[in-house]
DNA sequence: CCGGATGTTCACCT
DNA sequence: GAGGTGAACATCCG
């Protein structure tokens, strides 16, 4: 997905559409539903957004969350999950063109849940995997801090007592939400911090480096555009060199995910 | 043709 | 309980 950059683009785009009445839900995929924790289909959807008004658009990690109501009552919130190669459209434009791994192709067929505005325009959810999900309502309780919000003791608390890699603590959206594999890897690279070592194993002095490395990878890559424009993206392949050093990358996988990182100045 | 790709959930291991 | 793995979703690309 869309990591957290993206969708707090595609938040951006959502505020285009606040004091809209939704008149109409002109699509949703039932297999986007699939994780809505009452069992809800398209048709119970539709009943429960059909005539509010869009009062507010947040995010919280790589969930956009857009707030439903009559009036200035907030009734309900709708929550757009965006998996791998989900985009947000409104009025069939999107706040991003392109994405990575995504075709160019944009085909109206893959909108997975589309409504329609009184007096016009449209939201669409546009994905051609099929990763994303739409929910009403849905738990954010059990989802960590957000990235961009994650303080220093809050870093330390999350590595400590933890045996697992600190990229797959990273990762985890229980712990902190937000960041995706790219942003894991461009993270640790600049914290000059191989992926694999254990989260608990990291002293006070490293754990400072990489709380400075989320914020600062988190703010210049917002400011370039997007997640996959971080420095060692261009390294992230078969016989890539490290743009630091110039040492051959390594890959592995890593808490699920691919992982590449430089072994000479990453430990 | 095959394998993988910004993700998440689940069942099933250790 | 914590942590790891592989499958599933569907499409495109090398």
């Amino acid at each position: 997905m869309p990591e957290l950059i993206e969708v707090e683009i595609y938040r951006q785009t959502a505020t285009r559409v606040l004091g809209r009445r939704i008149s109409s839900v002109e699509v949703v995929d039932p297999f986007a539903l699939r994780h809505d924790r009452l069992g809800r289909g398209a048709a119970d959807v539709a009943a429960a957004i059909v005539g509010t008004t869009v009062l507010a658009a947040r995010r919280h990690g790589k969930l956009l969350l857009v707030d439903l109501g009559h009036g200035s009552m907030r009734d309900l919130v709708l929550g757009l999950r965006f998996g791998m190669t989900g985009r947000l459209l409104v009025d069939d434009r999107g706040g991003i063109d392109e994405l990575l791994y995504t075709s160019d192709r944009n085909d109206p067929v893959w909108d997975r849940f589309r409504v329609r505005f009184a007096g016009g325009g449209t939201l669409a959810v546009r994905d051609p995997r099929r990763l994303g999900a739409v929910e009403i309502d849905p738990d954010v309780s059990a989802f960590g801090v957000d990235a961009t919000k994650l303080s220093l003791s809050e870093l330390r608390r999350v590595l400590a007592g933890s045996s697992a890699a600190v990229k797959a603590r990273l990762l985890d959206q229980h712990v902190v939400c937000g960041i995706g594999n790219l942003l894991a890897d461009e993270i640790l690279w600049r914290a000059a911090i191989a992926p694999g070592v254990a989260a608990s194993g990291i002293g006070a002095p490293r754990v400072r480096r990489l709380h400075a490395a989320v914020h600062d990878t988190l703010a210049e890559l917002t400011e370039r555009g997007g997640s996959h424009l971080g420095d060692v993206m261009e390294a992230r392949r078969p016989g890539g060199a490290c743009p630091r050093d110039g040492a051959p990358m390594r890959v592995a996988t890593i808490g699920g995910r691919t992982t590449w990182w430089c072994p000479k100045h990453q430990h």
